[in-house]
DNA sequence: TCATAATCGAGACGGTACGTCGGGTCTTCGG
DNA sequence: CCGAAGACCCGACGTACCGTCTCGATTATGA
């Protein structure tokens, strides 16, 4: 590191996509989520931050909250799987407990809250958190518990989108309050609704 | 000299405040928020709405989420009231299917729904939302749990806190996400959560 | 003092108009101007200088000008008379040196360039500063003149406007770009105007 | 689709200034003090006149003043030089009659009124007008006086300020009290002046 | 080999909303 | 009726971002 050269100024790519242009607007817009909330989440500010010209965010994400979609897809699929192959109630009931771990606690849980949140205030936000997040999760959801239900692991009492919403409505809900999720409360709602009465 | 008086305007009440402003305020916020979405939401739009300067907005309130705070508490005190009195198993799930009726029916409810998202992206709002709405509200609904408990009409197997997350977190969720709350949802968790197992 | 009673608030005289805040007006506007300058003087600080409601201003003065028109009137006419009676070459060129002095170092001055410049940006100003100060004066100036030459104390060699104007303009100039008025400028003025060449 | 083209909105050149943005508002700034005073010269009026958002009048000037220095600056060097070169008498009363017709007839004199009296209102512009205008130009009228001086052309009886402010200040002040300037009055000033007592 | 084409950083541009300030009008209330 | 107080509508202030644009430089590709 020599004084004489204060930027070392990343040099591009040339003709193609510049990945490391595209992994510092991700990261950048990351760390501001976290560090100074959505408010702070200016595409001005997220360029600046990933020391990117603004017209580069604007070639490649239509809007910052398809940024955003873009770090909640990657890190939701490293950090929490929907379990494939064949469930246990175990395993379920895990995957719970990790969601609810994931949105209170994970940083990248605050993605989806702020997105979630956006999605109220815009409706394009909506449509996208649903087509690119929401639906793809649900769909491997009800196979989860279809599989689950067929393998004789569970027996839930009411249909697949209304036992998936009892489940993990009460997680978001608390994340959204800045609750903490109350102990019991998971375990509690995966016996009664996926266990049948005559257990 | 007659017909040069084009400006019928609203007189106002000298040294007082002046409500029909505060009404108009209210107002404004609330159809802007119905017809065109939070985004739509500013304070310079509320103000061309009401046909009231800025100034008199800033003087009252010290943003647009204390005027929906406002508009929020007086419209769910009158459309959904926690039930006061000696409650009976059917008044606390009447209570229920009200709130999921309100938060994705009634324009009021899509108030809620803003604050709370609104709540994601700013600590003022979520600080707000909490002291003026969600607080006072959860502890309404604490004592209805309690008294009901007391009665002997339900005997809820988890705490009082879970509880209530656990009943209204699935319907605010199924809101958020633009669903409709699956029928027999509710019913189903106030059996589950209100009665003990051996009922 | 007691700490009992913050403030004392002057009492005021009920059906007539009240002298002490005339006067509280004229001064604290005075002061306004001359401590802060033009850009601070407006209604709503000499207003809170003067311990006076907005509105007891507006019933006694169109405009914050003219309440300096006021100040100016009664100031200049304290300590810049123009001479009367029988005139000498002398107490005229004393009339100018005065005028200098007015105008550059007393802070009544300051009132007549204040004038002097706003009357540049709105027309009404102009209109009063011509009505209520400059044309009288000129009338008396033009008195002064005319009785000098008529008693042989002085012969113009242009007509009175041009030499009152010759007279006062390069004080005028000089206080407005804020050089002090050079040496030897107003005799020298004062003797090639008012004595004819072959004196 | 051929027609739906509405906005032929002016193309701006990239990185670099834009010219005809800044020429827009110079213009603007001209055209509204002449047509409706400096009272009307403000900073969004400019913006909506030229066409201009006002971010970009805001990019390149600190305030409205300095945009009419520039205007004034440009014009004055068109219309009313300093002549340069060997002066003779008569060039020189021609400067000095040109300025009176400059600040009583030119639009672009109502400029230099407009500055000179907001001088009296803010330090700032008059700093700024005795840095950028009036300093400079009184540099070159003092070489005029003093070139022609030792040519013999003329013989000042005063020093240089004091001649300069004696030829120009009754001008001024005459503009400035919106008179125009007496007949006769440039040419005595120039005789008395500029020339010795034995001429 | 070298023109072509796409990307990048930079940043000017026309806009909209922000939250604040002062202007001038109005009404209430106490003396 | 006067004066203090202060709410009201209005419009300008100077700032922050928006999303679009043009620039000049850089670099991989293919004629």
């Amino acid at each position: 590191m020599s004084a004489a050269k204060p930027q070392p100024r990343r040099v591009h790519s040339g003709n193609r996509r510049d990945d490391a242009a595209r992994l510092a607007v991700l990261h950048a817009a990351d760390d501001l989520l976290v560090e100074h909330g959505f408010g702070a989440l200016t595409v001005e500010a997220i360029a600046r931050r990933a020391g990117v010209a603004k017209q580069t965010i604007y070639r490649w994400w239509p809007s910052k909250v398809e940024i955003l979609l873009d770090t909640l897809i990657e890190d939701s699929e490293k950090r929490l799987p929907v379990p494939a192959g064949s469930p246990t109630a175990d395993s379920i009931r895990g995957y719970v407990r990790g969601f609810a771990r994931f949105v209170t606690r994970d940083p990248a849980g605050k993605v989806l809250l702020a997105l979630l949140a956006e999605a109220q205030h815009d409706p394009g936000t909506a449509k996208s958190l649903h087509e690119r997040f929401l639906g793809p999760r649900r769909v491997r959801e009800r196979e989860l518990l279809a599989t689950g239900t067929e393998a004789g692991e569970i027996a839930p009492k009411l249909g697949p989108d209304a036992t998936i919403d009892a489940l993990l409505g009460p997680v978001v809900y608390c994340a959204l309050t800045g609750a903490s999720v109350p102990r019991g409360l998971v375990d509690t709602l995966c016996e009664d609704l996926l266990r049948p009465r005559a257990d």
